[in-house]
RNA sequence: GCGAAAGUGGCGGAAUUGGCAGACGCGCUGGACUUAGGAUCCAGUGGCUUAAUCGCCGUGGGGGUUCGAGUCCCCCCUUUCGCACCA
């Protein structure tokens, strides 16, 4: 019978799914494990570049439970967000149809590739049952002054037309259409992790087997830097400003100072000064720039005098009190003191407008520069030393900060502090397909938090979709309208939604109790089965998705929910899957569907004519029309094949290039590996004796079982995938030489069905049950090597003469050093290199090598 | 500009600690079998040279350490990714 994966696929998948093999009873004692591949958002088709990522993560839970763990892998949606929205304008279709028709596509898809979940604790973002709690934990954050409302500078897009977290702002332009972005005064509700910075820094240092990659994105996103406040005394104000150094250290070259244009003390600055309407003017402008061309290096930078001053507090000099476009008002104080001689920014500015420059700081031991003659900053932290610098002369930098922060906070004129790049999270959005945030407006009452026992605020679904600005709940009169939960009067409903990334912060702890209706989780359960012991997914969600995670799980801890602070104890981004795609040089470069693309004499060109195509390797996507529908593939050679090509392409964390072509070796194969199931059932009863050949084969096994056991430890599935395949050669040869041994053939064979099973599971689950065993091969036991029995007991010894290598032989495993030694120099090949020189040096690598040095 | 990772056959890639470079597979070449297939099986396949061996060269380039370097050190080149006025 030959090899049919369709009809057999179909049988274990549904027997797998009846059965029920990948449920996990929370509540039952044994040794956990808690795998997660991050909840996708239900786009509905599935490509085969989607696959690596889910078949990956199902090869490892099918390997971790037949080694015996309790392995809990579930599934979800993270159902809310924009496409739908739009999809609902576009085609009138509502959004929660459009979601859950494309989430039973997903599931048939998975379940077509064999990948089991534990689908008894599915969860959807956009089920009530859901974001109830999401209005909950809002609700606990609100009370603890970690949710706030506050008028803000927002990035607005406007072709969304909705506002954005500074994370979804890439390079200016808006991450999901592109679209420029431009700034916003707006009423929004923001998520303090601010407040948690220092923790979500700190505890990069536990997260020890996460890519370092991320670790280094989080720490640069957060943006720690230490140093101090210090005011400046300002005359014509009568007050000081505040600015904020992190080398307060060269305050004595502090020659001048920089606001932010929108600093609140510009107006008072620029009061009297002769050309206000110009500066003012200027000011509009910076304002008006986007954050894309007012932080291009390229722009260079611009600047106005204000004609006011500041008093440094160090020098007593009256410094000129500047405005600049690179002095940014969200940042610090957005004040700073500038040291052109040590500092490349304030160079920079300094150079551009004429402003002088003190050297206060020198290379130890060496000349002090003089300021004139500057080509550039001398920024050097570690190896300098303070000069003309008061008090603090002579000191080494590092000294002399912690010296003059001292002064600074005992002559009460600012302290040492510590800030970060990373602001609070804006989590308003202005549409519809989202979790509405529980909160109404009461005129007498000012802001009210739904009470608990009114949750969920249930998303309306009879809403009208017509694309233009403002959001469609906003329009529905019956959601709006609510009475105020304090004084019983009509009020007003808060129409904002929660950004989506709210929905993915702690789904992993719902999933172990996903229709808990009284509670957000059960700490009981969820403080065993969490951490999570294996996190899977893109890189993508190096910043974002992982860092308002960490910032959530922090918060469920200070509400005394959990007992861990990190929700992934380990990482694993997979890379992309790209295919190659065609670009038409006649037609504006646009990417040509393949079925256009035609090749003559080997040259790719449009079916309509024009220049020849030019190729590019890109991810998979459908405006590129690269992309690799996986229904064709399994109809004709199984998902087992694709599943095995999937992992077998490229080390996992890496970009993998698909290759039609070449997924046929996979399909061979698993070919051999079924028909060798079929000579061994074709085999006499017990046609010879255990002998030479049975003793190779089954030493054989035992690497496989090594070598197989402890790639898939180390996610280098590809390379377990090739030992696999010799392991699968060498039964191929002993069947092949004919006479052998039943119940070795049988015994290998078995083994090798145990080893293929995480990766092809169909194949392997129906010549278990055809060889005779009761149970699925999903629930035994994998296989456990003989040390003793893997080991060879002929090795090969290379000879080598000065290094080069000069012949071989073969020796017995347990050779005494001085007979393979000697046995080297007689060897007839070595001989020759030998005559007439004197050996001066003998290296021996045990089991390996000799290499004779001679002169 | 700064930081990180990576450069190995026609292609994807392999090579614990420095120890036979190219495992495994695609493709290609030759052959077998044919109920002629989107097959299957066998053999070969880094380059130069050769009838074949031998030999020489070979892991982006250059230098170094070592008996021995894809692997370690220094310099350079290329690619990809991240950051990019954060005081």
């Amino acid at each position: 019978m030959p090899y049919e994966p369709k009809e057999i696929e179909s049988k274990w998948q549904k027997l797998w799914s009846e059965s029920r093999v990948a449920e996990v009873d929370v509540t039952k004692p044994g040794e956990k494990y808690y795998m997660l591949n991050m909840f996708p958002y239900p786009s509905g088709d599935l490509h085969v570049g989607h696959g690596r990522n889910y078949i990956l993560g199902d090869a490892l839970f099918r390997y971790l439970r037949m080694k015996g763990l309790s392995v809990l892998n579930p599934m979800g949606w993270d159902a809310f967000g924009l496409p739908a929205e739009n999809a609902a304008i576009k085609r009138g279709t509502h959004p929660r149809e459009w979601t859950v028709s494309n989430i039973a596509r997903m599931k048939r898809q998975f379940e077509a590739w064999g990948i089991l979940y534990d689908w008894s604790k599915e969860l959807a973002s956009c089920d009530s049952g859901y974001y109830r709690w999401n209005q909950w934990l809002f609700i606990r954050m609100f009370e603890k002054g970690l949710a706030y409302r506050a008028k803000s500078p927002v990035n607005w897009c406007p072709s969304c037309q909705t506002v954005l977290a500074n994370e979804q702002v890439r390079e200016g332009r808006c991450e999901r259409c592109a679209h420029e972005v431009v700034q916003k005064e707006l009423e929004q509700w923001f998520l303090r992790i601010t407040e948690y910075a220092d923790r979500l820094d700190a505890g990069l240092d536990q997260l020890t087997e996460w890519p370092e990659q991320v670790r280094l994105q989080q720490r640069n996103w957060i943006g720690r830097s230490v140093g101090a406040d210090v005011q400046f005394e300002i005359p014509k104000l009568g007050r000081a400003i505040t600015v904020f150094t992190t080398r307060p250290d060269t305050i004595y070259g502090a020659t001048f100072m920089v606001l932010a244009p929108e600093h609140p003390d510009v107006a008072a600055l620029i009061a009297d000064h002769p050309d206000r309407a110009a500066i003012e003017t200027w000011i509009t402008h910076v304002r008006n720039q986007s954050n894309l061309e007012r932080q291009a290096e390229t722009s260079g930078k611009e600047g106005r005098f204000t004609g006011s001053h500041a008093v440094n507090p160090f020098t007593n000099e009256e410094i000129p009190i500047w405005l600049g476009n690179f002095v940014l008002p969200q940042y610090g104080t957005g004040a700073i003191m500038s040291v052109p001689a040590h500092d490349q920014r304030d160079f920079e500015f300094a150079k551009q407008f004429g402003l002088p420059l003190r050297v206060v700081v020198a290379p130890a031991g060496g000349p002090v520069p003089v300021a004139s003659d500057l080509e550039a900053s001398w920024t050097d932290k570690e190896g300098g030393v303070s000069v003309d610098s008061g008090s603090i002369t002579g000191l080494p930098s590092p000294r002399a900060i912690e010296a003059i922060v001292e002064e600074i906070e005992a002559r009460g004129i600012g302290r040492g502090m510590v800030r970060y790049r990373l602001r609070d999270w804006l989590i308003s959005r202005q549409r519809y397909w989202g979790t509405p945030i529980p909160i109404i407006y009461c005129e007498a009452c000012g802001l009210v938090p739904v009470p608990d026992d009114q949750l969920p605020v249930q998303l309306p679904l009879d809403v009208p979709f017509t694309g233009r600005e403002g959001n469609p709940l906003a329009k529905v009169k019956s959601f709006v309208e609510a009475s105020c939960p304090k004084c019983g009067k009509l009020a007003r409903r808060e129409t904002d939604t929660m950004d989506t990334f709210v929905d993915s912060s702690w789904y992993f702890a719902r999933f172990v109790t996903p229709n808990d209706a009284t509670r957000i989780f059960d700490p009981a359960i969820v403080n065993r089965w969490l951490p999570v012991d294996q996190y899977i997914g893109g890189v993508e969600h190096a910043i974002l998705h992982l860092l308002y995670a960490r910032f959530i799980t922090r918060v469920l801890h200070d509400l005394e929910l959990v007992t861990f602070e990190e929700p992934f104890r380990r990482l694993f981004n997979q890379g992309m899957i790209t295919k190659e795609g065609f670009r038409d040089p006649s037609r504006n470069m646009a990417w040509v569907p393949l079925p256009e693309v035609e090749h003559r004499d080997g040259i790719p060109y449009h079916r309509t004519g024009g220049q020849p195509l030019v190729a590019e390797t890109a991810k998979m996507s459908k405006s590129q029309f690269n992309v690799v529908p996986p229904d064709e593939l399994i109809e004709r050679f199984g998902a087992d094949t694709e599943r095995v090509y999937t992992l077998f392409i490229a080390p996992p964390q890496d970009e993998a290039a698909w290759d039609d072509q070449a997924i046929i070796g996979q399909y061979r194969f698993l070919n051999r590996v079924w028909s060798y199931g079929e000579k061994i059932v074709a085999m006499a009863a017990e046609s010879s004796e255990a002998g030479a050949a049975e003793a190779k084969l089954q030493r054989r096994r035992h690497q496989a079982i090594a070598g197989v056991t402890s790639r898939i430890d180390r996610f280098n599935f590809n390379t377990a995938i090739s030992a696999m395949m010799e392991y699968s050669n060498a039964i191929g040869e002993y069947l092949a030489q004919g006479g052998g041994s039943r119940a070795t053939a049988t015994e290998c064979y078995e083994t090798l069905l145990q080893l293929l099973h995480p990766f092809a599971p169909h194949l392997t689950e129906e010549w278990w049950e055809k060889l005779g065993h009761e149970g699925m091969l999903v629930s035994s036991s994998w296989p456990v090597a003989d040390t003793e029995l893997a080991k060879e007991d002929v090795v090969t010894i290379v000879v080598q003469v000065n290094g080069k290598l000069r012949g071989e032989f073969e020796a017995d495993a347990g050779a005494e050093e001085n007979a393979v030694v000697a046995e080297a120099k007689a060897s007839a090949k070595v001989a020759p290199y030998l005559e007439g020189k004197t050996i001066v040096k003998t290296i021996y690598v045990a089991g390996r090598l000799v290499n004779l040095v001679v002169k």
